[in-house]
DNA sequence: GGCCCTCTTTAGGGCCTT
């Protein structure tokens, strides 16, 4: 089974029927949301916390809202995350990637894993010196909540915000969150999305030296240990095996030249996390078809967190 | 920082990520 073949079944599919979709953001964050499964396991004190989710039916166009509270690490918290707007839906729909012979057949396909393709803004490329600023994610199986994004807090200052049009006054405040108060509620997410018994596979563009490296540090300066069993591919070498109609290989296989490659339509801003994990998806897609890439194909090219710790420390 | 390519391997430049 190719994930090309998945995902376009998916697209068609979802061109006409778009009743049960919805993507989620973080808006609004009042320090200390923390789950408390979480927590629980990690040995912390628990305090109550309120989250809200708010989703736009697309079919009706109406508003559902779904509330839970738990108890975490002492203080009152609440969030909010609300689906995107229309012209984020479009995009959304294209990707949505839930299962059509099911729909058809009532036969389930077997995902060998729960696929997540990410993407960061940093303060810059030191992942010693500086900070995740955003993170998005999409779940490529599709369906409510698939994709989650949220501005984090680097508690210093944004020099670059001329790449990504992040700002300090956008960041640097008390309602948003920390990266150590983000990571239970990605820990949550990533929980809410895993199949029984089946590994995560992340995905990312030059993420074995840049994305997933520039985690590690967050989460070792957090001193919050990394899930060992998440796998992570990268697309940036496997693009490199890419070649034009004359065989010679590509001379950039950066994102951009690869939405350029494959004439993808330009998903809003460049250098906004869910905007180039949009475009990821796209370019996984024909990446995966033209070089002919089933998931356990992805797998196999997987790593994991232990393999990039055992190499040399960043200077 | 790590990887890839070549005018290389006893090296150096460019790409890729923000």
């Amino acid at each position: 089974m190719s994930l090309y073949s998945i995902c376009c079944g998916n697209f068609h599919q979802l061109r006409n029927s778009l009743g049960s979709s919805c993507s989620i953001r973080l808006l609004k964050y009042h320090r200390g949301l923390i789950c408390r499964t979480i927590l629980q396991n990690r040995g912390h004190k628990t305090r109550p916390i309120c989250t809200t989710i708010l989703a736009r039916s697309t079919r009706k166009g109406s508003k559902q809202s779904f509330s839970n509270s738990r108890h975490l690490h002492g203080e009152s918290v609440e969030s909010s995350i609300e689906v995107f707007r229309q012209p984020d839906l479009q995009h959304l729909k294209s990707l949505q990637c839930y299962n059509i012979q099911e729909k058809v057949s009532g036969v389930r396909i077997d995902w060998p894993a729960t696929i997540l393709v990410f993407d960061i803004e940093t303060t810059g490329f030191s992942r010693r010196h500086e900070r995740i600023i955003e993170f998005a994610v999409r779940d490529l199986m599709g369906g409510k909540n698939s994709t989650f994004q949220t501005l984090i807090n680097p508690e210093k200052d944004v020099t670059n915000a001329y790449i990504h049009g992040i700002s300090n006054s956008m960041v640097c405040r008390p309602d948003i969150p920390r990266f150590g108060e983000f990571v239970p509620i990605l820990l949550q997410y990533v929980w809410s999305r895993q199949m029984a018994d089946k590994p995560v596979l992340w995905v990312a563009h030059n993420g074995r030296n840049f994305d997933v490296p520039f985690l590690m540090y967050e989460f070792q300066r957090c001193k919050i240990e990394m899930p060992g069993d998440w796998l992570f591919v990268d697309t940036l070498p496997i693009a490199r095996q890419l070649v034009d109609s004359n065989g010679l290989k590509l001379k950039s296989a950066s994102l951009e030249k690869l939405r350029e490659h494959y004439e993808i339509p330009f998903a809003g801003s460049a250098h906004r996390a869910m905007q180039d994990v949009t475009t990821l998806c796209y370019v996984l897609q024909k990446l995966t078809f033209e070089l002919k890439l089933t998931i356990p194909h992805l797998l196999e090219k997987s790593f994991r967190v232990s393999d990039i710790a055992t190499a040399r420390p960043a200077k």
